[in-house]
DNA sequence: TCCCATTGCTACAATAAACGTAGCGACATG
DNA sequence: CATGTCGCTACGTTTATTGTAGCAATGGGA
């Protein structure tokens, strides 16, 4: 891509042409970023963007910049204005899923320990 | 970012520095295919690295070397000879995270269509 | 009003990751 | 031996991400 104005945008989603929505959703949580961002606005937290760029270790501010788009795109992730960053009601469900995760990376931690 | 030594194999899971297992694993789930590899692994379905190929829409064999790689040393994915590749107890652990998700994604397909 | 801090966001060059093609050795079947 | 498939890798090209710097817009004092 030898562009990345804010015209023209590589916004496809990979997977999104086999019409199989999950292949979509797999493809967009699997760019980096993706599933941290979710993560660190979870419990209705509301985050600017510096804060979620703190928040995020610091990540370069272009992909950061980049990911947000998208979710905002995928209805996801919202932007309000004077509040910052939050999930949607669609993110929130999201979410949800990924609650357990937390249970589940301390359990995962223990067994690579071994 | 922390500056990822060249010294690192490139085996090391970003966010793994910072001690929270959860950072470890969605850098991990973050990288490219992993989710697909995983969810194409459901089911009990256990696939030839061929067959998983295919499975991926003809991802590059090499990055999907890399990434069974990494879900195999993370104790979530095991090659079982003459068998191929499947999910281990730990891996269908995680995946009973990502069941919901295909509900999900049908309906998070009908609302960006809107 | 001017100053200044913070917001969301972007340009640009450098680096790292992923891609695509080709092909390896090992093993099996004919 | 010939053929096919297995897991896996080399390597050159393309794409994605990084890091630094800085923009315009907004708001709050002084």
């Amino acid at each position: 891509m030898p562009k990345q104005g804010s015209a023209m945008k590589k916004r496809t989603v990979r997977g999104s042409a086999s019409g199989r929505p999950i292949m979509a959703l797999l493809d967009l949580l699997g760019r980096r970023w993706s599933l941290r961002i979710i993560w660190e606005l979870r419990d209705d937290r509301s985050l600017t963007s510096r804060a979620l760029r703190t928040a995020c270790d610091e990540a370069s501010p272009t992909i950061l910049q980049t990911r947000l788009t998208e979710l905002r795109e995928a209805g996801l992730v919202e932007l309000v204005a004077g509040d910052g960053y939050r999930l949607t009601a669609l993110g929130k469900e999201l979410f949800e899923h990924f609650l357990p995760l937390h249970q589940f990376a301390e359990r995962w931690s223990r067994f690579k320990a071994r």
